[in-house]
DNA sequence: GCGATAATGTCAAGGGCATTGACCTAACAA
DNA sequence: TTGTTAGGTCAATGCCCTTGACATTATCGC
């Protein structure tokens, strides 16, 4: 399959992933700076960004969808808890589960940290209307389907 | 501004986000397999990556790219070189540059590495056509564009 | 040719953060 | 009751990155 690729071609698709690369870095940059004065680090923003984008989760499933032992969960999300950023609701048909939320404080945070993003993806997706962007996003969903069955996001 | 969006937009433009979040989650998954086999990590692979492309490339630009510092960059490239993968060749117009380049069995690692990355975008970029590609990578390149300027990828 | 500067390498100390293993509680379920 | 599940926590370990300091070699301006 190597073989039967164009050089040009191959070359097409590493520049793909580059692009991918430095846009990735882009993303993350800003808010990284906002959390290093708070002393809080890039999983607290990725905790508060699916909190936010998924209410009643467990964290069980946080825990799919971030990839990371519990271990390494616990102590971020702790932190938060402890700040008032997110609170716990068990959940009435099984009670050992902890539903997360974000609270006010924590909306407000996340709002915060994440518009940056949103700028940026708005300003990108925007560049190439509305045809564009509809095709931006049928190739990411391509990429990224196998792993969002895999963390249970669908 | 963030007021002036609509709610809707938002949700669109975090799934845009998190859509993202795990398609780079994918790409990532199987060289990251591959490296733990041989003992090397995500670092080793940025390096032959990149050596790959740009050849000629002076230590200081590839420490430009990756944006690590020259000590976390250090070990790693030397590993890279006891095994053979990377050479060193003075720069004509100045000896003190190391001019990075791959050697056959680093060439070779490089695509077995890479190769499944490329399937990867060769089928996402394929599913939208040869207009949905140009749009991708018009949207990505605008998110990219102030990232690889400042790493000299330009 | 001399001193300043640049490209690179390397050692050392320290820290952040993730991992695995083991153990614990509370709640559910057969 | 017994086994299992959701979750939490301690401990040990290790990786990897960072800053600081210093050495080498080569280039450049004078």
């Amino acid at each position: 399959m190597a073989a039967s690729r164009s050089t040009q071609r191959r070359i097409e698709l590493d520049e793909a992933w580059e692009l991918m690369h430095f846009a990735l870095r882009a993303v993350i940059a800003q808010p990284d700076k906002m959390l290093e004065k708070r002393g809080l680090s890039r999983v607290h923003h990725r905790i508060l960004f699916f909190v936010a984008r998924q209410p009643e989760l467990a964290v069980n499933q946080l825990l799919q969808v971030l990839g990371v032992s519990k271990q390494a969960l616990n102590q971020p999300l702790r932190q938060l808890y402890v700040q008032g950023l997110v609170a716990y609701t068990p959940a009435a048909h099984d009670k050992r589960q902890r539903r997360l939320a974000l609270t006010d404080a924590g909306r407000t945070l996340e709002q915060r940290l994440t518009e940056p993003q949103r700028l940026l993806f708005d300003r990108a997706l925007g560049s190439g209307g509305p045809r564009g962007e509809a095709a931006w996003r049928r190739v990411m969903r391509t990429m990224a389907s196998e792993e969002m069955e895999r963390s249970g996001r669908i």
